[in-house]
DNA sequence: TGAAATTCCTACTTGGTTACTAGGTTTTGT
DNA sequence: ACAAAACCTAGTAACCAAGTAGGAATTTCA
């Protein structure tokens, strides 16, 4: 039950590109400077998140990443989805119908549908706009104090 | 983000002792092969329970398992947790003080916190009894239309 | 036009975990 | 004594996570 590093780098990352945005393109070993993750990995994991369109590129010199859209528009639901993969806690709930022979006399069937409730509503409830606001809140009240 | 089998086949152990209580001992081959689980893994899992106290066992013939208190004492959360292991979305949650480096300025953090608590209000609010008392209302709804 | 900077792509590695299987030991009722 | 059970430990095959590594393609700029 743990999320992945790759789905909180993505997250990471992408509330990075939306504090840090400047309408410019931000370069990789940027984002992985501030994040302290491997310029290599980081690569990878918005190179997913490039080819679902949450970011936008471009190559060469000057080139770099930048948010699609708003950040707003980008739930962590959304993200993590992508990332990770489903957030089911079990596979059985995963897709329209359930394809596990039990289901029908499922006496767990109840609590994992509870949970995957639950999990969807926070994770799809928080936009990486949030996120950015807060963490620019905390930023200007760091400064503050200097 | 995946319930393992083990903790699931936990569960369905405890509901199966609970539905299937007659105050005797319950053997590990009748859990298995009403619940469907090879038996010598079903072996460890139990072996697990029984550990932990939540259920009693005798050996010899004529021995076998049953729950060691009422059914309504555990919930799910405590048997997701024993077989899981924490339950905590992320490792930094876990313990008492967050040891992550970057806790204080962790964009992240707030969503996991929120992601956690959700979790644990889902499993820590079912008990085994409720979800025993389910099936035997299955079990008997089912009865009726033979 | 050439060099540098950058994204893009693919393969590999290492280590850990999951989900079992297998086989033997101990205990106990009859 | 014997059979039926729990108990214990080791092994294993497959998978996945979390990277590392190296080079190809593209773009800018001097």
């Amino acid at each position: 039950m743990k999320i992945s590093s790759r789905g909180r780098y993505a997250v990471r990352i992408m509330v990075d590109l939306a504090v840090n945005n400047t309408g410019e393109y931000t370069k990789v070993n940027q984002i992985a400077r501030r994040q302290d993750i491997s310029e290599k990995y980081l690569e990878q994991i918005i190179s997913v998140l490039n080819k679902a369109g949450y970011v936008r590129s471009t190559r060469g010199a000057q080139g770099g990443y930048k948010l699609a859209k708003d950040a707003g528009c980008f739930t962590v639901g959304m993200i993590l989805r992508l990332t990770e993969g489903s957030l089911c806690p079990v596979a059985c709930l995963e897709g329209d119908t359930n394809e596990c022979e039990r289901c029908d006399t499922c006496e767990t069937l109840d609590v994992w549908k509870q949970l995957n409730t639950a999990i969807n509503h926070v994770v799809d409830g928080v936009t990486i706009a949030d996120l950015a606001e807060k963490q620019l809140a905390r930023q200007n009240s760091m400064d503050c104090l200097i």
